[in-house]
DNA sequence: GAGCACAAGTGGCTTAAGCCAGTCAAAATA
DNA sequence: TATTTTGACTGGCTTAAGCCACTTGTGCTC
């Protein structure tokens, strides 16, 4: 080995994409910007426009532009988030308004909600659910009720997420839980408390991930989007579970929020 | 238009990735399991090699394989992950163990941890971690402490989350909050005890993205691995925050879990 | 003025070829 | 036997060329 100094240097993609991260986040990139074309960038840079390119399917990766086709590679705007969190399970706010927890957050922001219920099934249930639900098995089977949530600013009407709600055949059976997409004034939470459910207590499960290809299209996710998946159960006044809830949402739209009293009494 | 039923297929690289994601999911692939080389899909599907990477590359960022380098690509395993709740505030646990909430959710799963603080500084806190705090401008600086939290199973470790802690210099000053890496028995939230600051209530407000290339690096994230990013906000018997940290946690390790009341009584 | 056709420009995707760098096991060597 | 060397194989990255599909603005036609 000689004496020069080996300055490790990134290959010209990452170069590239470095140049105009660091364009994106001085703000000489705007959101709403359009990046130079692949066939400007390779010219600029010496190169051949594939690896133009690959800078920007990095910069994609990263969540930091869009690529639309035909058109150009824009700075990603920074969208203003939704923010659910668990005070959205309140009676208080469904007796107030009357709406369901979606509903009632988006009024919150000044957005028109839109909540497709897509299908009522019955079904069994994956295990996981099961095992929050305390279903051990045999006469296990489940409703399945799956919804769709958009939220439109006005001019744009976006997907938000997905929410697949399981319902123990026992409490859902012959009500409009097992039947019936609208579920009338204060919605999924009053409808329990009819059958003497009444949510106390709401656990969550929180994590994020890629989103497979069926979500991606489904909820049109970006790429260099995550994916929040929030596994929900709600627990009734006497401590049982009633419901459990996989809510699959795009990061870039929806956040959560906790409040929670740290518990020094039970266990 | 002819009466040819236009059936819009993928192009060959969403073809072969399609192929090989079923061959995951279904089980042909398990977890560990080295997929063909590129120069053997290529030759398998009458492609250019590039074709066949670029297959390949389409699962790497749906998080489904990682490539290593000289060696192969691999079905990822499926990591069991930490998760950590609300609870890992409570004076309970702290006094029961010792430990700070880190090391005690760890030693409940049987692993390793280690944390490392690798800086404490004067700082005047980010706009969004001051309005948390309270502190509107002027003689508003804070300790900012920054600590890197690993996971080993014995054999490997690994970067798990980097928590980045704000406090108030009126709180801080003149303690070890302010200048010692190790922080004695029950660790962060006894130092403020002794601060008469003791957490009653932890705002947590969650959102997932994709790593920068930073954090990337540091937590050595593999590709298609996002992060969770946790701005928690400690509340006092006051209902005065008294700290906020930001947490960026790699989302193939950690998740959350939350069980919380559902309020009826407050606003 | 409204509508349409077209052309220029953009990203989407592929080919075929090549060189580089990391890995790993087999073979050669001490 | 223990160690080193080597070479085959792997992914990493680039080039140069080409065709396709989508978008958009321009200018023409009715």
């Amino acid at each position: 080995m000689t004496s020069e100094e080996h300055r490790e240097q990134p290959p010209p993609s990452r170069r590239i994409a470095d140049r105009l991260r660091s364009a994106i986040h001085d703000g000489d990139l705007l959101p709403g910007d359009r990046l130079p074309s692949e066939r400007d960038l390779a010219q600029e840079y010496g190169t051949a426009r594939n690896t133009a390119r690959e800078a920007l399917r990095i910069l994609a990766e990263e969540g930091l532009v869009d690529r639309r086709h035909g058109s150009g590679v824009f700075v990603r705007e920074r969208r203003r988030t939704l923010r659910f969190g668990a005070e959205r399970y309140s009676r208080r706010l469904r007796e107030e308004t009357g709406l369901s927890p979606y509903r009632a957050e988006l009024a919150k922001q000044g957005l028109v909600p839109r909540v497709d219920c897509v299908s009522i099934e019955r079904v069994v249930p994956p295990a996981d659910v099961a095992e929050r639900l305390g279903l051990t098995d045999g006469a296990s089977d489940v409703v399945r009720r799956e919804n769709w949530y958009y939220a439109s600013d006005g001019t744009n009407e976006h997907p938000v997420q997905v929410g697949v709600t399981f319902v123990p055949w026992a409490i859902a059976g012959g009500t409009p839980l097992a039947t019936s997409a609208n579920l009338g004034k204060g919605s999924l939470y009053a409808r329990f408390e009819d059958r003497g459910h009444r949510i106390t207590r709401s656990r969550e499960e929180v994590s994020a991930r890629m989103p497979t290809p069926q979500e991606a299209r489904g909820l049109m996710v970006p790429s260099g989007v995550p994916v929040l998946e929030v596994l929900h159960t709600g627990i009734d006044q006497g401590g049982r579970p009633f419901e459990v809830t996989r809510f699959v949402m795009r990061a870039d739209l929806a956040a959560l929020d906790y409040d929670m009293a740290v518990e020094e009494t039970d266990d």
